[in-house]
DNA sequence: GTTTTTTCTGAACATCTGTTCAGTTAGCTT
DNA sequence: AAGCTAACTGAACAGATGTTCAGAAAAAAC
């Protein structure tokens, strides 16, 4: 046997990488063997190398794009007035975004060790991106004179940390719903940044 | 050769404890091989199987005994007066004992899924205890007036997940000392309690 | 000093690993 | 209808995997 019937590239590499996203946020990537994900697309392993170099790069790409993607996400957002307003947009748009991809989330926080050393610093920089803009926010904050934050940096890890462990408990159809969690990540999110 | 001189199950038994912590920890569950935890003590993989009855039962024996020793630390420093004490008493013991031991925090958090179902449900009932330990000093807050809390449950995943933070990015001989961090973490946790 | 017990070696087991590649066929182009 | 190319198979590679176990030697018990 050779090429099967209905094969095309258009819909192998896409179903390649949604295999390999849902295998390795299930069992970790160094638990996934390529084999596995082949036969979750119904090829053998060795059509894997069509779409990709190595298993490495198949980790990196998910994980770039997954980065690339929330950077562009929320400068689509980014341009609300008022840092408190801006605040409350971050705090929203990080939940929902999150909460819509577990699987990428869980990766990206999860498999950093596993990258190479040029993949890592390439991610870790894009992380830096994110980070920055959440503290951009808080330091304007500061500046308008509406929040007080001693030390920035520390509360934009602080906030991403807080708002990113929703992804470990929330479930849809729990008892509240995510616009409910929003807001009371929200209402947290603000009394730890306003005077008091 | 057989047994080796100086050989002491006294010696090799922690010993390999330790060598699995630190190659978990840094390469992950699935990516360390019993005969580099083996190498690592100075040993033939064999040798082992007279510790533990497999690779599995090495890493749930790790996390429960973190686990285990997380709340009996706890319970030696919570009989502290009034609810605003009991969580700056917390906050603090909490980011001090993941300081000083990064590697058992982070398998505790990262390798949740590589427990068998029976494994996995008795570390989960044990984070369940000591989460609950936060949950009940929110709630006497809220009872003697001094929290502001609209949902105890949530708020204790939050502060929990925003203290745990601290692993990610803190290394010694940096920015900030460790009084420091838990001085800026217990101002953030305090003022997101309190009415504001 | 002899026996017993504890601790370890070293080889073996069957199976899995990522990756390569010559050969084969489906689908597109002409 | 013929030719070409893109997509895939299936076998092969060298080595690693967790685990078992007979046998050997060190340490402890007598």
């Amino acid at each position: 046997m050779a090429r099967t019937t209905g094969s095309h590239s258009d819909i192998t590499g896409p179903r390649i990488q949604e295999a390999a996203l849902k295998l390795f946020a299930r069992q970790g990537y160094a638990a996934v063997s390529m084999r596995q994900i082949a036969g979750e697309v119904g090829v053998q392993a060795g059509a894997l190398y069509n779409y990709t170099p190595d298993k490495q790069s198949l980790l990196s790409g998910l994980m770039r794009d997954h980065m690339v993607h929330l950077l562009a996400a929320w400068r689509e957002q980014a341009a609300v007035p008022g840092a408190m307003a801006r605040l409350e947009a971050f705090s929203r748009f990080h939940i929902r975004f999150h909460l819509e991809r577990p699987d990428e989330v869980f990766i990206a926080y999860m498999e950093l060790r596993n990258l190479s050393p040029e993949n890592f610093t390439e991610i870790e920089a894009l992380r830096g991106e994110y980070e920055d803009a959440l503290e951009q926010i808080l330091r304007d904050g500061v500046a308008e004179g509406v929040f007080e934050v001693p030390d920035p940096k520390i509360a934009t890890l602080a906030v991403i940390a807080m708002l990113t462990g929703v992804n470990t408990w929330y479930r849809s159809g729990g008892r509240l719903s995510q616009d409910e969690v929003e807001t009371i990540y929200w209402e947290m999110v603000r009394k730890l940044v306003v005077a008091g």
